[in-house]
RNA sequence: GGAGAGGUGGGUGAGUGGUUAAUACCAGCAGACUGUAAAUCUGCCGCUUCGGCUACGUAGGUUCGAAUCCUACCCUCUCCA
């Protein structure tokens, strides 16, 4: 049992979890897996899904994020029932003439069946060599390990195809292929990923987690119902037939919500995270972890504006600007309206910009 | 090697000498409404000590004035060989 993960995002998210749940079944069921950090593949870049060519990265960084990786996976995944492997153990060995050996093994024609190679030749756009071979490269790590079973994201399903080709003209019997779907991000439509910016990441804090679940759509919320969710399929329909009964789907939310932050944090965090939400948003409350920080300041006072650049509130005095003007803004919970309102040396306050930063500030 | 096209703000992409800090769309942000949802509406969306400053691949040049013209260079793409 075999599966792939790409160094390049070395946070995982709920979107990897889906693959690793699959593993961690299997695992359960007495399998063995092979976690393979494809560290030297990254060092090519997959183009699965890219229409442009993706920067390769260089060695130092891939082994960093492969051990932040392994630090990770073993939330989901058992270790005594786990093999960590990377695939420069056996691709750096293999040199030129075994990469062209293993080039010949595969035709032009068939990597152009694969979707987005189609998509790119004819749209008269560039294929760098390269990207051919990261589909060989990936399939020959199938070879490598003699894989029984592949596992990977839908999006991969070519490239694990391609190491079926492959042990097959290896003599070794082609591995299963199974593939999970692929999670959609909280924007509800592109798949959750790091460079989108649209994931939840399975170190993050608590609160966090727990509000990002709850800013979901409520169209999304079944389909992570469906993928992250461990309550049956029957359960769900339940819910949903609740919802168009007019349940409130937030309710509904907030069961998704629980059960995801008990599995990645503590059981009973969940419940704490609801109160906290409840009380922060039905209440308006002030939530009672804002962070502190102190500024010092040479004059008597400061201008808010930069006072608020400068504890890194927002990103430029411009922005503050903007947003005060706009109403964004809230010391002690009242709303600032004056662009050049002065904060005096030795006030300390709460400080609201938008919605969801606080910050106590100590002015030094 | 030959021919051609092009590089504009996070993305797509207008603009071909002067009300252009730069159309539009997307993304993003704030406000209203709500369930911190979606949808919708409104506003914003380079930086600033608010006087300005820096921006349209890079470096020069022409001009009162350039993203727009000229020169060189770098880069990308296509076609032919």
């Amino acid at each position: 049992m075999k599966a792939g993960f790409d160094p390049t995002a070395p946070d995982l998210h709920f979107g990897h979890t889906v693959l690793l749940n699959k593993l961690r079944h299997f695992q359960d069921l007495g399998h063995k897996v092979i976690f393979l950090i494809g560290d030297f593949t990254g060092q090519i870049g997959d183009p699965s899904g890219k229409n442009k060519t993706r920067p390769t990265l260089d060695e130092k960084e891939l082994k960093e994020n492969a051990k932040t990786y392994e630090k990770q996976v073993f939330k989901i995944l058992k270790k005594e029932l786990t093999e960590v492997r990377f695939n420069s153990e056996w691709c750096s060995k293999l040199g030129a003439a075994g990469l062209i050996g293993l080039a010949s093994k595969y035709n032009v024609a068939r990597m152009l069946e694969r979707d987005d190679f189609n998509k790119r030749y004819n749209a008269n756009q560039s294929i760098a060599v390269h990207e051919f071979l990261y589909p060989l490269v990936q399939g020959y790590d199938s070879v490598a390990l003699n894989a029984d079973v592949e596992c990977g994201g839908t999006d991969q399903k070519f490239n694990l195809l391609v190491g079926r080709e492959l042990q097959r003209s290896y003599d070794q019997e082609p591995q299963v292929v199974l593939t999970v779907p692929i999670l959609e991000g909280l924007d509800g439509t592109n798949k959750m990923s790091k460079s989108l910016n649209n994931f939840i990441g399975i170190n993050e804090k608590a609160d966090e987690m727990f509000g990002k679940i709850m800013s979901i759509s409520d169209e999304l919320m079944w389909r992570w119902f469906e993928l992250l969710s461990f309550i049956s399929e029957k359960e769900i329909i339940n819910l949903k037939k609740e919802v168009e009964g007019g349940k409130n789907p937030r309710d509904v939310k907030f069961i998704l919500a629980e059960e995801l932050i008990d599995r990645f944090h503590k059981a009973g965090d969940g419940a704490k995270c609801k109160e906290a939400f409840l009380q922060r948003f039905q209440k308006g409350t002030l939530p009672d972890d804002i962070k502190e920080v102190s500024l010092e300041i040479e004059n008597k006072s400061i201008l808010l504006t930069n006072m608020l650049k400068n504890a890194e509130m927002t990103a430029s005095t411009s922005e503050a600007m903007r947003l005060i003007k706009q109403g964004g803004v809230k010391i002690n919970s009242e709303k600032v309206s004056d662009i050049k309102l002065e904060i005096e040396k030795g006030s300390e306050a709460i400080y609201q910009v938008g919605k969801r930063k606080f910050l106590k500030i100590k002015i030094k």
